[in-house]
DNA sequence: TAGATTGTTAATCGATTAACAATC
DNA sequence: TAGATTGTTAATCGATTAACAATC
């Protein structure tokens, strides 16, 4: 429905005042200044984010908490249901499984693997592991269009690989290493080191063994 | 030490950009071309981010390996060891606990909390477990400058306030809410919610049930 | 109507890319 | 020297911000 190609970062600020809108009650009536308060952004910022997909707001108003809800969540592809695959249940693995982001309806985690025998079939959070030379077959007769990968950084590359054979659309990757997909595969990385690394840099900046400033 | 103002994106590739080198033989002598073929940019992209901070190529043949590692890592401040505060020992916090990235030196984690009693005072990974009241004084007794929020949404904030008061100059925030913390703090948020939210957007796109292009 | 705030265009800012002289 | 690739400047691209007419 966008008019024109519209940035990746619209789209992750769309989720964000998502969020924001739903601790409000629906009939309220907030303005792009509100909202950018809300989230730490301009008003201005929030109107252009919005306006790539329609006007949704009242001049003079604002934007009716209840509407740009609805219309965000239609967006965002929220009103629908999504089942996930997710590879590598390691700690981390298993944290994710537990969280309340998987409990809701709009993503569902369906299918679980981990190349480790004495894991392979046992049940954690009413899955049951598969090995993971199954995870292509799985995925296909699933239908699951989202994976997870949460393997250490060796294995990431041929999981990514199977999941792709699968025929998922979108990965979302939690190894330390950055893997290689078809174009078509929409891939984002959560890369905890690189974090901790740019916060590492930032806060040597300024300091006097390491100034960055000049 | 750059001669500009660096752009934060520019900070999260050299990271990458370490990662990739670490792969690699000390003596080698690597392109920029070929660098950007590893982590996924271009040959232009890789000179620049590394010229923010000197001249560390040798025209017509390359980076050495060796030298543009030890550069990097002393750009990002990884030539020392940085202690970590942890807040929120749950499923995903025990997690990060156990991430081997936590096991090397340049980061560790020096101090764990949680404000449920049941668990205040047990033993993880080698770390008794205080209570969130005591953030604050730990946190200035320690030195400790970067805190890891791993709450649910409505304790972050309050968590956060706390890690400020404690002197913290970086907070790595995993909650799915966004903190407000003053300037002089450096935040960044890895939102799971946020980076699913987008991968359904983009997977929706192109689709017959919700074309978004134009 | 007067006041407020949207939607949108134009101006600005900042990051990426292209191109090439310098240099190993 | 000839070939290759850096460091850097200028051009391009894209996102943010400012400003204001339209409109509730």
């Amino acid at each position: 429905m966008p008019r024109f190609r519209v940035p990746e970062i619209t789209v992750e600020r769309l989720s964000i005042y998502l969020r924001a809108l739903k601790k409000f009650p629906e009939e309220k009536v907030l303005s792009s200044q509100e909202l950018a308060e809300l989230v730490g952004t301009t008003d201005a910022q929030v109107r252009k984010d919005i306006t790539y997909f329609g006007e949704f707001g009242i001049p003079g108003q604002g934007y009716h908490v209840g509407k740009l809800k609805e219309e965000i969540t239609h967006i965002l592809a929220l009103d629908r249901e999504w089942e996930l695959a997710l590879v590598g249940v390691g700690k981390l693995g298993t944290a994710l499984l537990a969280y309340p982001g998987f409990k809701k309806k709009e993503f569902r985690i369906r299918a679980i693997f981990d190349n480790d025998p004495k894991k392979i079939g046992i049940r954690i959070e009413g899955l049951i592991v598969r090995s993971v030379e199954k995870i292509s077959e799985t995925l296909s007769r699933y239908g699951i269009k989202i994976g997870i990968i949460t393997t250490p950084a060796e294995a990431a590359q041929d999981v990514a690989d199977r999941l792709v054979r699968g025929g998922v659309k979108g990965i979302l990757n939690f190894a330390p290493v950055r893997i290689i997909v078809p174009e078509k595969v929409k891939l984002k990385n959560v890369d905890l080191s690189m974090e901790l690394e740019t916060l590492s840099y930032f806060l040597s900046e300024g300091t006097s063994t390491g100034s960055h400033n000049f």
